[in-house]
DNA sequence: TTTATTTTATACCGAACGGTATATTATTTT
DNA sequence: AAAATAATATACCGTTCGGTATAAAATAAA
């Protein structure tokens, strides 16, 4: 078996690397087979080799975008000094979303979800556990913050993480579809405030 | 030509009545030529009579869907004895959209969007006109509230506007994708929050 | 290096896709 | 009621859909 990982894994890897992107612009109905093969440059076959079905690789897909977005926030979190900067991540990075090349087509949470919602359920199920990870991780920031004396101590966690979702979920919504910046603006400088309130 | 409408314009409004929960439901690309058939009864010979192709009924559809909601709120808008009171109305109906039979697939523009914003440039331009009629409209409803003294008068109406819509969208959005109350609960709550305190 | 195994490409399947020409049926107009 | 017109259904078009059997090629094990 050689240096670890089989080829196939490799292979299945760089399908889900290949297609994600197209998977979050076109959606799962608005992608077929041949988008496959042409994003990876490889035969159905061998697609089919390696995944049992298009739904299969429309999972991987989300799976995969998820986890880059969240990797990305992760990263800037961890790099923050306290509770309100670490807070104000995502208003930072949201802000710029459209110049971020994996976000460009999107929030894959809500473009999944939308879309999901009434005709995939295995997609649905996904989308969903990825909100309710993201609510916790803010809720635990918030909660953090509390502790540490930074975040004021009748601050709502579960509240404000479900307010926080919201605003930037609708606010990329009216970004993508209007192609203006000054929605995206002036809901991340609201974010921005409310987030600096929260400050004891 | 008798009675006013032809027999054609009867049968269009129908084939748009009848398939607009449809698209609303299940998005354009996922949305079939027998889906339309199927829910209207009709053959395609009939729906093409009617309509160029598949966009131009899609089009009507989410016409058609966009101006239920718009009526359905302005209705109670109208109904309602000042500024605060209107603006509450976004909150109240859409606390329970689940139960409004044309709300329960979610948003028309939710939906649209995100399906159409790398897809569909026709649609994509018509939800972005609808959500800026509705900017619109929250903004000449705060606007008149200022000038009876019934809001404050150092209230953005836009950013309100913004804020609003934003909140409304990424609730409806966690509502239907995890098949829970709370984080919609929770959202209008905040909204009505910060409406009641406009309040001059 | 031969053998066994896995991975990939080719060629194809039936079904469904969006769309249309034409015949038939309703509706109007006369 | 007859003739003209408009609306609808039928049957079909080529294309693409998701998916698969099989053979060829590449990789791994012996």
């Amino acid at each position: 078996m050689g240096k670890g990982i089989s080829k196939s894994e490799r292979t299945k890897q760089f399908i889900i690397e290949q297609t994600a992107p197209v998977f979050n612009k076109k959606g799962f109905a608005g992608t077929s087979l041949s988008d496959l093969t042409n994003a990876t440059g490889l035969s159905k076959g061998s697609i089919y080799g390696n995944f049992r079905n298009k739904d299969e690789v429309a999972i991987a897909a989300f799976d995969y975008n998820f986890n880059r977005v969240t990797h990305y926030i992760k990263e800037r979190i961890l790099a923050s000094e306290n509770s309100i900067e670490s807070l104000l991540v995502y208003p930072k990075v949201y802000r710029n979303f459209l110049k971020i090349p994996f976000l460009e087509p999107g929030c894959p949470i809500l473009n999944t979800s939308t879309e999901a919602d009434d005709t995939h359920p295995k997609l649905k199920e996904r989308a969903s556990n990825a909100l309710l990870i993201w609510k916790n991780s803010i809720e635990n920031q918030i909660k953090r913050g509390i502790q540490r004396g930074e975040i004021k101590p009748d601050t709502n966690p579960t509240e404000f993480a479900v307010v926080l979702i919201s605003l930037i979920e609708g606010a990329i919504m009216q970004a993508k579809v209007t192609e203006r910046q000054t929605e995206l603006m002036t809901t991340m400088n609201y974010l921005e405030k409310i987030i600096t309130n929260l400050k004891v």
